[in-house]
RNA sequence: GCCGCGAUAGCUCAGUGGUAGAGCGCAUCCUUGGUAAGGCUGAGGUCCAGGGUUCGAAUCCCUGUCGUGGCACCA
């Protein structure tokens, strides 16, 4: 290489600019070529499972996925570094309704436009340079795997947690299919436009309220899971105890009512304040009504006829229908009470029938009052007078005391409640009842990319599941994905078989199963991914449970809940020994971005914009042309909105490593991270920075860390830095971390390798040895080069985590600040550990601070060891 | 309506009884052979408001305001 100039002195040939291009993927290799991150069963290591959610392969790595498992990578990293035996995989949740969609939009097959993306976003993922065991690797539509689901689906049929009935579905009358929940909007099929309609079908349920006593108690015991998810889990199941019981009839009782009208409370306490008995409008003993009262059924039409949206919900008018029928209040026979029915009632709730209390429940209040029934308090609000007290247009939910109510008055609330329990059950009316919220999961879905239901229908024997041996019920390689519907159930062959039991003529089952029960085990089958059973036993006793899953909130209830309730299951089905599958959770907050609009309105892209900084306000202007641009509210990366930005184009400009340090940098994991290109550019520029701090460092010198002043407080701060870094990963914290980090740089950079003491220098080394391993977790490329650059032994991805001497991490001497009455009026020197009389002492001879006591006296000295003085004095 | 969470520098956020901090941005200056840059120095804060506890409150308690998430005719 050649001088091009010789009038200045030449900068050393090593001050090259730090190249992710070339380090990036040479190190990907190394870690690939040594098979570094191979989980393996080790008994004399301890283990530590780390799983990101999966993905759905959509066909494209955003900003989310970045971050996601930059966040899992991270703990992987160091607890590998920590010495644990770590498993960390990566598969993809693979069926469901994009790919029906594509297929039918582009007139693609679904498999094939799945494993594309697969294919592709594998590649992207491989670039992130995540510390992930590929060997173990699948996808949810491989037959592997959703064959092995079938298997314990058997399982579960066996127990009976499996069972048919019919259900209400979401029915799109133009497409002939059916809609799930989100595919409705508006009331409408989101393909045709049409106005959705309720129909019946025969659905497959898993029985998951069976377990809705133990998935609320042992939410107890997840420790490490955010509360927030486990009082929205809480709330979903939706635990209520109350009180079941009959309300005879006055006269003769309908057909089947004989036993009378069963309702559901949650307040019997209220019981006396009774002034109508509610019956949902599907309720049995409605539709009996109808039968004989055109003007009943039209009542009952008008209430289905009312809008499914929430809007709707939540301003519809209390509306109901007098029966006519006359029931008996259970506490006396010679009160009676009419039987309506009411809009406001929910047939799958409880028993569908309620007993209405207009002074102490709103919702009864509204009806009553339209109604022009009696409204009868029972609670007397604290410092209210009996006499005296009415309720108005607002129910009274308080504390106080129960009146008007025969034997409960003068009790509290609970006291009532247990008073009033007590008496029906004593006069075998009814009984204390739990009910839940939460219902039965419907699984089954109209679809033809799902895993198929594993079982055969036969005129003779009815419903039959398949023998094991007969699995897996594979999907055909030929189905017709061209129109809406279920392409399974119209492929001309694939339905017909034969009977297990009579071997008679037999037609498949043409539902596949929800999604959401391909990654309600998944976590599983990681274990062990080539194992003949659904679940290797033994390698889930050793790598279960996961010791830290991560992933978004938006999964809080549904996903976290199927897959707590089947890893029970299967555990009572003996092919699990945990109870819980996640031990620890982690939910990331999202990626989040500036929204831009022209003018008129229309969404901008990022890169179509330039943002202008003067001074103390932000505009932006359209590249193109200039023209201003408004600058919208900040928001999750959207499509619709165009406020993406590709992981690829960053990692392009910028590498990887600087990537993945912003999007870890930015914000405590579990909050929103907003996205910008400055702040991107800032990581690499740290990027740089580190690399030449290593760069123009000498070769590790033999001597010793001789302890002269600089030397030491380098060494003090390393060890300081260790402690902070190791505690910041540990708690989630880690982007405390790397603001460590970045302070500590600058100290490294106050103290140059140019003109430093021998001492010094071998203080650079330790502290540049300890760097390269602390930044490993984060910007795992950089650590590589680093590492090399210091001499580091072997591949810094699995070299030990540094250590801290704890007597280092504390200073000798502590600066106190001194307060006089709360204001900071000065500092003193004292050792650390100083006793508070001794640091009274020097605190009342310092010169400075005796100028500021002059003319008042001292009333109390407060000496907080090794933090702060604070005088009292008047 | 019920249950949460948040409000600290221009921006994004740490700090959770004891000296108000980081990154980015901004300003000054230096370098212009690390150059789609690099460096020095600096300015910038009624810690949302009000009340309480305390020697001392951004931090704990109460009330309110604003923002935000979840659930919701669930008896």
């Amino acid at each position: 290489m050649v001088d091009r100039t010789s009038n200045s002195s030449p900068k050393p040939l090593t001050m090259a600019r730090y190249n992710p291009k070339d380090t990036e993927p040479r190190w990907r290799k190394a870690w690939a070529d040594a098979d570094a991150f191979r989980a393996v069963m080790d008994p004399g290591r301890p283990k530590y499972y780390v799983l990101e959610m999966f993905p759905y392969p959509s066909g494209r790595l955003h900003m989310g996925h970045v971050r996601n498992y930059a966040l899992g990578d991270v703990i992987a990293r160091f607890k590998r570094a920590r010495g644990f035996s770590v498993l960390h995989p990566m598969g993809w949740d693979a069926f469901g309704l994009p790919a029906e969609n594509a297929a039918m939009e582009r007139g693609v097959d679904p498999r094939g436009w799945t494993y594309d993306n697969i294919a592709r976003m594998r590649a992207e993922l491989k670039e992130l340079g995540l510390s992930i065991d590929w060997s173990r690797e699948f996808a949810t539509c491989d037959v592997e795997y959703y064959g092995k689901q079938q298997a314990w689906f058997l399982d579960l049929f066996a127990r009976g947690l499996v069972y048919r009935k019919e259900g209400v579905v979401n029915w799109d009358p133009v497409d002939q299919t059916v809609l799930a929940n989100e595919q409705v909007v508006d009331g409408r099929g989101w393909r045709s436009g049409a106005p959705v309609e309720k129909r019946r079908l025969n659905q497959w349920f898993l029985r998951i309220t069976d377990y809705a006593d133990q998935l609320t108690d042992d939410l107890q015991t997840l420790d490490r899971w955010p509360e927030k998810v486990r009082v929205m889990q809480e709330n979903w199941i939706g635990r209520s105890r109350g009180l079941k019981f009959a309300f005879a009839f006055a006269g003769s009782p309908p057909a089947g009512f004989e036993s009378g009208l069963e309702v559901y409370t949650t307040r019997p306490d209220t019981l006396f304040g009774a002034s109508f008995v509610g019956i949902a409008p599907d309720h049995p003993l409605a539709t009996q009504v109808a039968e004989g009262r055109p003007e009943a059924a039209a009542f009952i039409a008008l209430c289905k006829q009312g809008g499914a949206s929430q809007a709707e919900i939540d301003t519809a008018e209390k509306l109901g229908f007098d029966t006519g029928l006359i029931v008996q209040h259970p506490f006396d026979p010679d009160r009676t009470l009419p039987v309506w029915i009411a809009n406001f009632i929910l047939m799958d709730y409880g028993t569908g029938a309620i007993f209405g209390c207009p002074a102490h429940d709103q919702r009864d209040l509204d009806f009553v009052t339209k109604y022009g029934l009696p409204v009868i308090p029972v609670v007397l609000p604290p410092g209210e007078d009996a006499a005296t007290f009415q309720v108005g247009g607002e129910a009274y939910t308080g504390p106080g005391m129960i009146y008007h109510s025969d034997f409960l008055d003068g009790l509290d609330i609970e006291a009532a409640k247990a008073a009033a329990i007590a008496r029906i059950e004593a006069g075998k009316q009814g009984e204390g009842a739990t009910v839940y919220r939460l219902r039965d999961w419907g699984v089954a879905r109209q679809r033809g990319w799902g895993c198929p239901v594993p079982v055969v229908h036969c005129a003779t024997d009815g419903v039959v599941p398949l023998p094991k041996a007969a699995l897996p019920v594979a999907l055909p390689d030929d189905l017709d994905f061209g129109k809406p519907g279920n392409a399974l159930a119209r492929h001309p062959t694939w339905k017909h078989t034969t009977c297990p039991i009579c071997e008679g003529a037999a037609t498949r089952e043409t539902d596949t199963l929800d999604t959401f029960v391909d990654s309600s085990w998944y976590f599983a089958r990681f274990v062990d991914t080539q194992a003949d059973e659904a679940i290797n036993k033994a390698a889930a006793d050793y790598w279960l449970p996961v010791d830290q899953y991560i992933g978004g909130i938006e999964h809080a209830v549904l996903h976290l809940l199927y897959a707590r309730f089947v890893t029970k299951a299967l555990a009572d089905d003996g092919q699990l020994s945990v109870r819980e599958p996640f031990a620890g959770l982690f939910t990331q907050g999202m990626v989040t971005h500036e929204t831009y609009r022209r003018q008129s309105g229309e969404w901008l892209e990022p890169s179509q914009v330039e943002v202008i900084v003067e001074s103390k306000t932000r505009r932006a202007r359209l590249l193109e042309n200039g023209a201003d641009v408004v600058i919208g509210d900040v928001e999750k990366m959207s499509k619709s909105k165009k406020n993406t930005v590709a992981p690829e184009e960053i990692f392009t400009v910028y590498g990887v490593d600087a990537a993945r340090l912003f999007v870890l940098s930015d914000s405590p994991p579990e909050r929103d991270s907003q996205w910008s290109t400055a702040g991107v550019a800032g990581a690499w520029r740290f990027v740089n920075r580190v690399w030449e701090e290593f760069d123009s460092q000498p070769a590790p010198t033999a001597g010793d860390a001789a302890q002269d002043a600089p030397a030491l407080a380098l060494r003090r701060a390393t060890h300081r830095l260790i402690r902070q870094v190791t505690e910041a990963i540990e708690g989630f914290r880690f982007n405390s971390g790397i603001a460590r980090l970045y302070e500590f740089l600058n100290l490294l950079k106050a103290n140059p390798a140019a003109g430093a003491s021998p001492g010094l220098q071998a203080a650079r080394d330790e502290a540049l040895s300890a760097f390269a391993r602390l930044i490993a977790p984060f910007t795992p490329h950089l650590a590589e080069e680093c590492w090399v650059r210091v001499g580091g032994q072997g591949m810094v991805a699995l070299a030990p985590w540094p250590a801290f001497d704890a007597a280092l991490t504390e200073d000798a001497i502590r600066v106190l600040p001194v307060q006089v009455n709360g204001k900071r009026r000065g500092e003193i020197s004292a050792p650390a550990g100083a006793d508070p009389a001794e640091v009274e002492k020097i605190v009342l001879d310092d010169p400075e601070i005796a100028r500021r006591l002059e003319g008042l006296t001292i009333r109390k000295v407060i000496v907080v060891k090794d933090r702060i003085v604070n005088i009292v004095a008047a």
